[in-house]
DNA sequence: GACGAGGTAGAACGATCGTTCTACCTTAAA
DNA sequence: TTTAAGGTAGAACGATCGTTCTACCTCGTC
């Protein structure tokens, strides 16, 4: 594959993303695509298929991209504990940074009404791989029932983005913390 | 106002708000909801300006017809503490029950992006009223910061709506509910 | 030097969108 | 009985949607 060819995907990609994470699938038309992005409407046709085609790469690529993000910044942590909180606080710290519009995931999967759409079972997946990784962190405790652990952290968490995205309250992510505090102090005393 | 001019009005919204549920604002165009609810466009343009105003009233519509519901289900419990724990069970009544979409507001604010769109203010009322209401029930406890549990319990409501939706799991409703009771526990010991 | 692959620009297609308009029916009040 | 208001059915408008097509440019390779 040429250099030039993976440059023109990836910019193609790159820009759907964004324009699908501000304003979501539906809003965000090929006509805008191809302005924002710069790349040619024929050229976007012989990457991808379809417009669905495209916003579903699009999503994977930024699953990709966002759960190796907040892994690493919440790995930075050093003991189990302190890496289960920083999760808040990294979630603080994407709330508020620039350009922030909620969970690509939640948003999406809030426009499509088909629970079968590739795009929905992506929002769930994307989900599942997030509680994969609380589950990850919540075994390192030894404690009794890391599972139940998990969930109860990934509520919180969703709890904390849905939050933020609907009401602005990007301090949603301290209470959660603090709830994360006390079921740590509860599992493990 | 005539009795059938109110009923045809409340035709319209009842119907907009069943397909905007289900398949989001973008996704019900006017020519389903001219199919669906069986009013005649002319009609629907009688009593609504755009499309936009049909979707704004349908929705404020739901709002205070699902608080009535949620209010009028957790109230039913007789104690404080009961009531606060009902919540979560009263929410998952919601998920199993047929139909089920998520909630509304979170669907809706997710396929807007503008901040100002009064869609997107609706759904943040919508949430403020829930949290009014959690505050509420907090301040019967007599604890020393009804605020900081009324908040943190919303954080446990949004994570369960959340996770039902986009997972389908709607058991996070009982490890929300499972957090609460802790919360409580800690409150008022 | 010819050539095919991949790029750009933009016209154009049919479908669908929100919206308006015409034409006719029903009903309660003047 | 006439009239005005509110209802239905459906054609039709312009705009926009996703998609396809034509025409031309720019390369690295045989």
């Amino acid at each position: 594959m040429n250099k030039t060819t993976t440059d023109t995907r990836e910019k193609i990609l790159a820009t759907a993303e964004q324009l699908i994470y501000q304003n979501g699938i539906h809003a965000t038309g090929m006509d805008l695509l191809v302005r924002t992005s710069g790349v040619a409407r024929k050229s976007i046709y012989r990457y991808f298929v379809t417009k669905d085609e495209v916003a579903e790469a699009a999503l994977k690529a930024r699953d990709i991209r966002w759960m190796y993000w907040f892994r690493t910044e919440c790995d930075k942590a050093e003991t189990p504990q302190a890496r289960i909180l920083s999760m808040f606080t990294v979630l603080k710290g994407w709330f508020e940074s620039e350009g922030f519009c909620g969970c690509a995931f939640i948003n999406t999967a809030g426009e499509v009404g088909d629970p079968d759409d590739p795009i929905r079972q992506l929002a769930k997946l994307h989900k599942q791989k997030l509680l994969d990784y609380t589950l990850e962190l919540t075994e390192q405790l030894n404690i009794e029932q890391p599972q139940a652990l998990a969930k109860q952290l990934l509520v919180l968490i969703e709890g904390a983005i849905t939050m933020a995205r609907v009401m602005g309250d990007y301090s949603a992510a301290d209470s959660a913390r603090d709830v994360a505090q006390l079921l740590l102090k509860q599992a493990s005393p």
